[in-house]
DNA sequence: GTCGATGTTATCAA
DNA sequence: TTTGATAACATCGA
């Protein structure tokens, strides 16, 4: 679910409602997706307050009073839920922090792809997690974003899905920026031209920020903070529209599947060089 | 009931 | 070094 828009609109969810707010108390259902044991992360999150919030590629970072980070990575079905009131923990809820005010933030997972991890402070210049993520797509300039793609021998859309090469681009993101660009998933990264290479770097800027506009895309099961759901998905031009028409040029769009992912293009739009 | 697909990524093998 | 397959898991729909 979450790629840089989504998680972007999270983060902005995360500061409308919980910066600033005092950790009161913790509960936690145990599970692969916390990183540190229960005990501990209770003892360390017990008393602190949020005092920033920040995303990084996927990644969504809380620094606490102290200067401890809490590291969260949604994985494929992970999701914050802001809450107003206590309520009772629902399925596949993995942890609750409720806030002097009554206020709750909760980590919902079913597939439980996600991480939620406490770093140290004194660790967080080393983070693993973050040092080898790639650059912001929406903060590389054009002349980097060119010579870094035409470095690389693999397909261009492997390369877009790499998080060491670029952070913040998933599969749906890929997809609707090769469109707007008109290049074929399959393409050789280090085939493409100085100029093709631009358009895509042009596509990825005007799709992710539209996308943030548009607080991100709801397929399924992602809503923001507060529940609301994101509207992007009534935009897309490419994922998920097999068999429908191409909106520029009203061939039928189709899906493969490369590495296991399902790719969706316009065959006469974005043709293999 | 069964099968295949789903937004991610760590890990292993070639 | 790079790339491709697999696995981690739950749910939904054909």
């Amino acid at each position: 679910m979450p790629e840089l828009p989504e998680v972007e609109t999270i983060v902005r969810g995360l500061k409308r409602t919980v910066l600033g707010k005092k950790i009161k108390t913790i509960k936690i259902v145990p599970s692969r997706v916390l990183q540190n044991n229960p005990r501990y992360l209770k003892r360390n999150l017990t008393g602190l307050k949020i005092v920033s919030v920040k995303r990084r590629g996927k990644n969504i970072i809380l620094q606490l009073s102290g200067g401890n980070l809490l590291l969260i990575h949604l994985g494929m079905t992970g999701n914050l839920i802001y809450l107003k009131r206590p309520a009772p923990l629902k399925k596949h809820d993995h942890l609750n922090m409720e806030f002097s005010d009554k206020s709750q933030l909760r980590y919902n997972d079913p597939r439980k792809f996600g991480k939620f991890k406490l770093v140290k402070s004194s660790r967080k210049e080393n983070i693993e997690d973050l040092k080898s993520l790639g650059p912001e797509p929406l903060e590389i300039t054009e002349n980097d974003f060119v010579r870094l793609v035409q470095t690389r021998r693999g397909r261009i859309k492997s390369t877009l899905l790499n998080q060491k090469f670029i952070a913040g681009i998933g599969n749906i993101y890929a997809d609707e920026v090769l469109f707007e660009a008109k290049i074929h998933p399959e393409e050789r990264a280090c085939n493409l031209s100085s100029n093709r290479l631009k358009k895509l770097h042009q596509a990825i800027q005007k799709t992710l920020k539209k996308a943030i506009k548009a607080g991100g895309s709801s397929i399924d099961n992602y809503l923001d903070v507060e529940g609301k759901q994101g509207f992007f998905q009534f935009y897309h031009k490419a994922y998920g529209r097999e068999g429908k028409p191409c909106l520029r040029c009203g061939t039928k769009i189709k899906r493969i599947v490369v590495n296991q992912r399902s790719n969706y293009f316009c065959p006469k739009c974005q043709r293999k060089m």
